[in-house]
DNA sequence: GATTTATTGTTGACGAGGAAACAATAAAGA
DNA sequence: TCTTTATTGTTTCCTCGTCAACAATAAATC
C-alpha cells in the first residue's frame, strides 16, 4: 500500500483506539456526565466568549448539537449564559464552579494518561517531537488552505 | 500546556478535520451510501473471513451495530455471508460484484484525497516518515500491551 | 435609510449506534 | 462424557447527533 495512505490510516486508527481506551475511564470518573458533555465544558473553559457556531467548530459537531448540549449543561447548573450589549443575537457560555470542579477532574485524568502512556514518549528527542508537530501542522494549514 | 498532550490534542484535531472534510465528497461520490457502510465494505474486503465480531473490533463499533449494518448491506446486495461446515455459530461475509464496485470506488477516492494533499507529503524524508511511524506503532503497541 | 443577504441559535423529525438481555453454539474443565 | 463457562450474532429499547426549516438579528448592498 501506498507509505502516505499507510501513515494516514495507522493515525486514524491509533486515535480511534486512544478515545475507546480512554473513554470508559472518564465516564466511570466523571459518573453522571457523558463524555460529550465534558468535553463541551472543556472547550467552553478554552474558549473566550464561547457561542454555539464556536463550540460547534471546536467539537466537530452541529449547532444544533450544541444548542441542545448548552440546555443540558445549563440545567445542570454546570455553565451559565450571557450576553453582549451590543450584540442581542450571540450568546455566550462560561463555566459555573461546578463546571470548573468537574473541568478540573477531567484535566487531572489527562494528566494521568499522560502519566500512563509516558514510556512511550520517554525516548522521544526534540527533533522527534518537532517532526510529527510540523507535519501536523502542515496537514492542517493545507486542510484549511483548500477549504476557504 | 504539556508538549506531550499538545502533541495528542493537535493530532486529534487533524484526524477530526480529515474526517470532516472528506465525509461529504465520500458520500457525494457514493450517493445511496452512508460513510458507515462504506467503510464496513473496505473492513470486509480487507479482513479474510471477516464475522460481525471482527468487523465491530475494526470499526471501534458494537457488535450490535455491525449486525444491522451487515443486514442493510445484504439487502443492498453489496454483501454476502457465508458459514463453515465445522462452526455452526460464526457467520462470515464477503463482498458481492456491487460491493467491490463501491470498494473501488472508495478506493479510488483514496488515492484522489492522497493527490489533493501531497503537498503536505512533498518534502517528507524517509527519516521523517519512520519517525512517525514509530511513534505510532509505539503508542498501539503500548496500548495493546496495558489491555491486555 | 431601505432592502437584501448572511449569520445566529432553536426546534422537531429522524436515523445511527450503544447497552443490555437473549438464544445458540463452542470451548474448557470436571 | 457431562457440566460449566465463554463467545457468537441478534434484538429491543433508548440516547445522541444530524438535517432541515425556522425566526431573530446583524451585515452588506443598493
Amino acid at each position: 500500500m501506498d507509505k502516505r495512505q499507510q501513515l494516514m490510516s495507522e493515525l486514524m486508527d491509533l486515535c480511534n483506539e486512544i478515545i475507546w481506551r480512554n473513554k470508559p475511564e472518564v465516564e466511570l470518573a466523571l459518573k453522571d456526565y457523558k463524555l460529550s458533555e465534558i468535553e463541551l465544558i472543556e472547550n467552553i473553559a478554552l474558549i473566550p466568549n464561547a457561542n454555539v457556531t464556536k463550540l460547534a467548530a471546536a467539537s466537530y459537531m452541529t449547532r444544533g448539537a450544541i444548542s441542545k448540549l448548552t440546555k443540558k449543561l445549563i440545567a445542570k447548573n454546570m455553565i451559565e449564559s450571557y450576553q453582549s450589549v451590543e450584540n442581542k443575537k450571540e450568546i455566550y457560555f462560561r463555566l459555573t464552579i461546578n463546571g470548573q470542579k468537574i473541568n478540573d477532574v477531567h484535566q487531572e485524568l489527562h494528566q494521568s494518561f499522560l502519566e500512563r502512556d509516558k514510556e512511550v514518549f520517554k525516548y522521544m528527542t526534540d527533533e522527534e517531537f518537532d517532526t510529527i508537530f510540523r507535519f501536523i501542522g502542515r496537514y492542517r494549514h493545507h486542510l484549511k488552505n483548500i477549504t476557504e
